[in-house]
DNA sequence: TTTTTTTTGAAATAAATATTCCAAAATTGA
DNA sequence: TCAATTTTGGAATATTTATTTCAAAAAAAA
């Protein structure tokens, strides 16, 4: 028995989130990391046995229970129960939300929402709309690919950072190209046959990335494209390209969509990577 | 073994209303009563014991038993996990279990659509748990600050690139720290008290993007932060921070959500900084 | 470094939970 | 009505699941 044997443990899910940021810290290594695992996954919690849970988190069942213990609860059972609670009289998801039918009542339109329905509205029509076999056929190159050069500017630039991000953490050589425009044209230059340019560019498009696709189609070097439009230059080229549309609210374009479809295809590649195929 | 053993029973929960009414006139009395509350209180049977459903539908814990087999499964157990699955929010990857539903379509479209729903829960739950107070105090500081300093790392850095480029559209100035932990804390430094810093952090968290919110604090720089839960370091300072959580795929996640809020949290600034308030 | 303390995982144990069995009750068919 | 059949509940059993224990490993202190 460690500690907090003065007060009682919440028993409530919405009280137990302040509750475990108190007793973070003091918490050893191995148990914060179960903590930030309960906070992100409660309905994993909520819905399996110690073995299960305990195996998603990576830790052993013991290590499970004295979580739940360290933290103030009888066991882990009590603990469950706490997290099953929040479940309880929760909305299902199984009543489908039409996304476009959603504001009722409330006249008072937030930022938040109308910029979260512009989100879901997109991503929804990416997954209608989107070419499965474009996509297939993409990760499979990128799978191929000694090394992912990644180009992209502006709006563009978050989803080349995050791409790269990703392609790092799957154990996949990438390369992002920035600089200056001329410098940005050397280096693609160097780009090898089995290597491969993942160019992203949205509109308004700029010149430079479709410049640089250009230079890998005539030395031969696969190229992928993202782009929210056929109508975008480096769509015409007659290359492999993906298509994904971000729904607009007073001017400003988001990111879910994109950001859902690059995860994907990073993952995608990544798991075909490995199946060596 | 009363009936029903040609045809396998239904793997997943919509399915399986359907099935229930299909057999439900070949069923006792007492059974059709079961069947009756197993359809009207789906929840009660995902979330407890034998004995304490069959108190609640007013039977004997053996005829809950013989219900779930006389409906075609194994046991209980078996028909309760099928419940369990209507209330997780997105279908787990380590599900056993792909073999009734398993579509013989392409496998890419399937993964496309784990991370589509994936974001959209995400950005649902962002909508509906967000501190809609926090967001408002943020965009006025933010509007108030005469420059924005954006700082965060891996996950976090796609985040603060975007913000960065909304930021500039909008006519506000913004900086983004990075390079080496020691130059970045130095560039910290030189932030005037009537500039901000926007820190975003995810978990697995960082020691540093912690240490210059603790250099901005000391010197009295406004701070607002964006993180994935409340144990990230950097909201154990009692400050202005802004929560987003991702739900996880089979070991990624996204940024969906965490971009709509950015996006909202940059348009609202900078309207309210136009209409000078 | 060495010692002491804390933390951790594997195996053993305890507790609970689901399942089976069987006799009693209810239902059905003559 | 009475016998045959089905249905049901309670108790016994088997299985699963949580919990505890203890030695090894790791971390902290000396």
């Amino acid at each position: 028995m460690t500690a907090f044997e003065a007060s009682q443990p919440p028993r409530v899910y919405s009280q137990l989130k302040p509750w475990l940021q108190d007793h973070y810290r003091s918490l050893p290594k191995r148990l914060q990391n179960v903590a930030v695992f309960a906070l992100h996954n409660p309905e994993v919690i909520a819905l399996n046995t110690v073995a299960v849970i305990s195996a998603q988190a990576q830790v052993t069942p013991s290590t499970m229970v004295r979580f739940a213990k360290s933290i103030g609860y009888e066991g882990f059972t009590d603990m469950q129960s706490v997290f099953q609670e929040s479940m309880r009289h929760v909305p299902q998801p199984y009543s489908q939300r039409l996304t476009e039918l959603a504001p009722p009542s409330e006249f008072e339109e937030t930022v938040l929402h109308q910029f979260s329905q512009a989100a879901r509205a997109s991503i929804t029509r990416l997954e209608e709309q989107a070419d499965g076999q474009a996509i297939h056929a993409a990760s499979a190159q990128i799978a191929a690919a000694r090394t992912i050069y990644l180009a992209g500017q502006g709006r563009a630039e978050p989803v080349v950072t995050y791409l790269h991000y990703t392609f790092v953490k799957l154990g996949m050589q990438a390369v992002v190209l920035d600089g200056m425009a001329s410098a940005m044209a050397d280096k693609t230059r160097m780009i090898q046959p089995d290597e491969l340019l993942l160019a992203i560019s949205f509109s308004p498009y700029t010149a430079n990335t479709r410049e640089l696709v250009d230079i890998c189609l005539k030395a031969g070097v696969k190229v992928v494209a993202l782009t929210d439009s056929t109508l975008s230059p480096i769509a015409q080229v007659d290359d492999l390209h993906l298509e994904v549309l971000e729904q607009e609210v007073s001017g400003f374009r988001g990111l879910s969509a994109t950001m859902c479809l690059a995860l994907c295809l990073a993952v995608e590649a990544g798991k075909r990577r490995t199946e060596g195929q």
